[in-house]
DNA sequence: CTGAAAGCGCTAACAA
DNA sequence: TTGTTAGCGCTTTCAG
């Protein structure tokens, strides 16, 4: 082990002169895919050398040389909404498989501040993005021009220019409703995200088509205007107040269905007794809510690990097809739903 | 705007020719400090053209040269856990604005993987670092040679080397025994976290402190393998079948609280009717669980902004003192408490 | 106020 | 098998 703090950097250079070679032969014994190209003596002695003195490779000037980083930019609008932990987490599972690193932003819901973190992380030379967020059209242009690698996960892109992964939405609801009509409710009312981003639109489609199979009407929707508990305070009401016999309700995400939770509470009514509620995503909790909510569950993790290995595939394949990759989701019964009273 | 696909990246050079000025001066232009000392004119022509050719500087240049990044390494323990969005989402807000970047990692819980994320973020030029993870001695030794700037958060050093904002563990603790004691509770049990890390340790202390302050016995106390859900089982059926006339539980963090829960429920015991329970943190969504959960409030997004201010403070003014700040929690009473049963 | 020149630390082509 | 050389794109003295 080193003594002395060196308070200057440790370079090839310094690794070099110690191990008496050439700075050029230290790179090879540092790297293993050129270290077989190299006596094994010479090989051991710089890498004890490199250890003695403490060597950690600048990865800036890697970067600068070879042009690529080992960094994936991660994009979301809202860390704090609970579908994201587990997406992050699987990213960062594989990613640290494949010794890369994410950075990580929060992108609040403007289009501007989405586009200054994009091109902050493309002047940071990401080797690609993943983007679970909003993703307006403008930012995805941005990177199709510099040809950065972009995977959106959770949302897709409308105009299929890049590759997604998403759960298939319209699945997701029809399965919902096609719980609760069995169970005997003819009356459902729908709480709507917002239709701007895949997700919303896709559920509302997914929502109004099952309803019809059924022969059922769709008339009782509300829209939010975000996917947050608080933003389901409105849509909550205007559904309670204008469609008295409504016997369930979908929500178009957790988020959503636990602010309905808040109004029912607040009007008095009982999940399930009074209403019905069901939610999309299977988020952290659900199962802990009061009442355990029935949900669509999708896989976040899963969905995280397999948008970071189709991104890391793309940029060492380099391969420019664009895929969708739709997961299938599933129903997860609690205790939010009930046949309705007679 | 520019048209045609340039494949090749564009420079400072290809700025500079297309404004008839050299590279320079096309940087002085570029950088707002050194602007000023340029003709208005001509910062306004390399701007215009800048823009004109999607320059976007080469932030692995500029680190090369400046020794310095705008990164901050973030290390987690585990994501997943509810407590950390909102710091990290606190710490990203005030990153942002500095226009910092974080990269985040999870370390899982090894002190080997720790050590060789902080690696990797080192050799990835980072200029400063966030542990919010485990720490161990090994790592912030490694911090310390290189003179990385290093802020603990939500754990202290035992030793004192870096500076730290944590929550008063002692105090949470001692609040929360207060409240059931004030509610009338005498025989009350304990499931602690590990206590190999400052929160677990001081929050044991803080709960035998407080017990003995009342004159009661602190024997009622088990041990988790691990702040999570899972880890509290083992704990909550011991104490539950060793210790029959306890009236309340407190447990180290709401996630082992929330473990407690399942155990109550799988033996048919009410909260509060049957035991009352208090939790710690008072993360996501414990004012819906069943029931809503008593807890001690930490604000964890403050305490993210707070430890990434400081770091950028010290980043900038070059700093080398040793600070703790330690933020006051405040308890949140809700349904899981109650006057024991007589 | 602007240009010239050097160099951050690394790697990859080419030579030996 | 190893050394030489050049250069990635930027910033920053130093001159002028």
């Amino acid at each position: 082990m080193n003594v002395g703090r060196q308070m200057t950097r440790v370079t090839v250079q310094d690794v070099a002169r110690q191990a008496g070679v050439h700075s050029s032969t230290v790179s090879r014994a540092l790297n293993p895919e050129t270290r077989h190209r190299l006596t094994k003596e010479v090989v051991e002695r710089i890498l004890a050398v490199s250890k003695d003195l403490g060597y950690v490779p600048n990865g800036a000037a890697a970067m600068l040389r070879t042009q690529r980083s080992k960094i994936i930019g991660v994009i979301l609008p809202d860390m704090t909404n609970p579908v994201f932990p587990p997406i992050l987490d699987g990213i960062d599972h594989v990613l640290d498989e494949a010794e890369y690193v994410a950075m990580v932003a929060n992108t609040g819901k403007t289009a501007d501040h989405e586009h200054l973190v994009v091109e902050r992380f493309l002047g940071r030379q990401v080797d690609g993005l993943l983007l679970a967020a909003f993703s307006d059209d403008h930012t995805i242009e941005m990177c199709a021009k510099r040809r950065v690698p972009v995977i959106m996960l959770n949302r897709g892109d409308q105009r299929q220019r890049v590759s997604s992964i998403v759960s298939d939405n319209r699945l997701g609801l029809s399965i919902a409703v096609n719980h609760l009509v069995s169970l005997g409710h003819r009356r459902i009312g729908y709480i709507s995200g917002p239709t701007g981003v895949s997700t919303g639109k896709l559920r509302l489609e997914g929502f109004k088509a099952e309803m019809a199979r059924h022969g059922l009407d769709a008339d009782a929707v509300a829209m939010a205007s975000a996917f947050t508990r608080e933003a389901a305070l409105n849509p909550a009401r205007a559904l309670l107040d204008r469609f008295r016999d409504l016997t369930a309700v979908v929500a178009a995400n957790d988020l959503l269905a636990l602010g309905l939770y808040d109004e029912l509470k607040s009007r008095g009514l009982r999940c399930p007794s009074d209403i019905s509620v069901v939610g999309h995503n299977d988020m952290l909790f659900a199962d802990v809510l009061m009442p355990p909510l029935t949900t669509v569950r999708i896989r976040h993790r899963e969905m995280g690990e397999h948008a970071a290995r189709m991104l890391l595939h793309r940029i060492r394949d380099n391969l420019e097809s664009i895929v969708d990759i739709v997961l299938k989701p599933e129903l997860v019964v609690r205790e939010s739903t009930a046949a309705p009273r007679v």
